[in-house]
DNA sequence: CATGAATGAGCATTCATTCAT
DNA sequence: TATGAATGAATGCTCATTCAT
């Protein structure tokens, strides 16, 4: 009786995805490739129907909705990108081999980075979506946040008890290096037509180097 | 034949609403209100007029479109926000008698918060619109670019010289300092519902600590 | 707060439709007549739009739904129908000069004759959806059994008082006679092509002796 | 090229309708709810599918055609409602040995009634769109016509000879008696939501009364 | 025989824009 | 100048029907 009817459709609307056809996978290829162009709201089924060679009727026979075809671009993307984006990191990572936070915090950007970059279309829908429709975004909020949440507060703690971080509020720090970093990929994926130059491990060696010299002298 | 036909128009519109009549300035008021809650898309004009208390050709013997009527809201707020950006505050912190970049970075940071505070409906629709269209993206980013860098790379010569500054290209270091900045503005303004607590000092002083220490050992 | 909301539906666009523009008298002619011959579920909004020479867009402005626009033509209709189908004739029939309930009997059926005759399209289209649809006829079967019936009663009592009628309880009398009458009326203008021969006063002889002496014999 | 084409169809298909599969039956049964619900335009194929259990397209391989479906619903009602109206009670009822006419109306009424609650969900199917579908009913009415008025002049002439019925026409007689008859079966089981409380006795009793007195003063 | 994915014409509805008053 | 009725193209969606498997 929990109140998340957008993830409950999410789900919902996954577990039906078991086997895509051809044609679904065009479709999708299709929505996610218009949306990430001109955004849902700007972006007709008919458009959709017509760059999938599919007919119009099809769409809807798969997806219902055009909401529901959105919703399956980005919850896939969503359920992959959310608690795997700390947990499979941290494992990946191995923190307890790892000389510390610079270490996790490197890795971890070079996992998204890469993520990010394989999946770009996606990452455009979702964000574009989720700066345009405030209601979209209240509600997969919370759901987001706790999902990282979670996973970064459990890190943040075992390199605090090994002495690598300040003894910042982990609110504090999270909000601080989790906006910061995800405005990056924002910038270079979304907003930026083209990539920047340099190599992937320069781009993290100086986003890491920024961070912990920035969070060296902080107190809560 | 220059490229720059929206931004042609936009001036052309811009030293037009000089004298903008009452009603205008109520469809204005709505749209601002209209389009930073649902977006430009999924906003009809009829609403506009609806909620101007005025007839909805009243608003295109105006403005003649509905994009238009989109432009006549952002521009001014652009050219209000982007060579001031550095400009005004530059003049108005006179850098010479300022102790240092770090004094100048944190009043142009309070002194962006508060406008974009006391804007906040327009930031949101500017932010907004600016992620959501490629083409408004692509043919606005020079201008902005441009408006902004000039003035800020003035400013960054003048704390180089100070030697108060790493000898870090400049445009790494506004491509760094820039989206931090204007990332935790759209954040606080756009996509959280309320503002965080804390006073603006207390968030100048964590802001701008953070990026001083950061680009403390940066060299190029 | 009472429950009728598509009554309230009916009131609140019938006190809209004050002063109806020759567009949509004929947007209303060109529905009555679609409506009546092929029935509402059969009938689009385009055909109205292309047998009314208006835009569909027109149709939508003036009546917002489909459903809307058979409101606008069942509602007034019906208000003029219901309480005067008695109350208007019975006053007009004088029954205190009448020689009895035989009279009053061929009075009515002779007004409301001639009155579904002039309204005839309007009357099948009335019919049919009551047939067709169970919800509409749930929803305003006690508004029209209750505004007929109150008048009727009072029909009925006066005239037993004066001796006139069986000692018959009025709900079986109504239940009698009425659907009688009512029966033939949508035989003729609703189910047949075209009219029996034979005068109206024929007929309404006919059916008034009929009833008359079929009711002569009558104990409750 | 005989005017009949509906009428060819619906004995052909009859004709083929001696051995219904399960499918077969269960998709006539769902046909027949759901058109008696919401009526044949209100009613998609899909739905019927779903609810018989069934595959859209096996609807299509037994019948064709939606209309074809709502045929093969009618037909065998209307084959076994028309003759046998008269025919089989007339027969039943052994007019020879019945006191007279008012025991054959009697006994005729009873037998309706009864075949007509049995059949209370195809009854409503065939008068909702006899009622709405005037192409329907143009078609059909003559036949319908031509076998209920065979029947029944017959027996009338029976009666007539005996003396026991007054000498009006017998197409008079029958417009008179048989809309009276149906149109309380139209009420009871297609507008009624419930059925009115007394014993079919009682209400054989009443009607029979009511018409034997009607028509006892009537000449031609 | 049965299926269900695919179709595409058709539908109700929306909306930016025009124009006579 | 302001109005608001009128427009018609476009949109999301439905549904009877077809057909390859």
């Amino acid at each position: 009786m929990s109140s998340d009817n957008i993830l409950d459709r999410m789900m919902a609307s996954a577990k039906l995805s078991k086997k895509e056809t051809a044609k679904q996978q065009r479709i999708l290829q299709s929505a996610i490739a218009l949306f990430a162009e001109k955004g849902y709201a700007n972006t007709s089924t008919s458009e959709i129907a017509k760059r999938s060679g599919v007919a119009e009727g099809t769409i809807f026979r798969h997806y219902g909705t055009k909401e529901n075809l959105l919703l399956a671009v980005i919850v896939p993307f969503l359920k992959e990108s959310l608690p795997v984006m700390a947990q499979e990191v941290f494992e990946e990572v191995h923190p307890e081999k790892q000389a510390g936070f610079e270490h996790f915090l490197r890795a971890m950007f070079l996992n998204r980075l890469r993520f990010f970059r394989e999946n770009k279309e996606i990452f455009r829908v979702v964000v574009k979506e989720f700066v345009y429709r405030d209601e979209l975004r209240n509600e997969l909020m919370p759901h987001i946040n706790r999902d990282i949440v979670v996973y970064m507060f459990r890190a943040i703690d075992y390199f605090k008890a090994k002495g690598d971080l300040p003894e910042l509020s982990n609110e504090r720090l999270l909000k601080l290096v989790f906006p910061f970093v995800f405005g990056r990929f924002v910038l270079r994926f979304v907003l930026a037509s083209e990539e920047p130059p340099g190599s992937d491990e320069e781009e993290a060696d100086f986003v890491v180097g920024f961070i912990m010299r920035g969070i060296g002298g902080l107190r809560s």
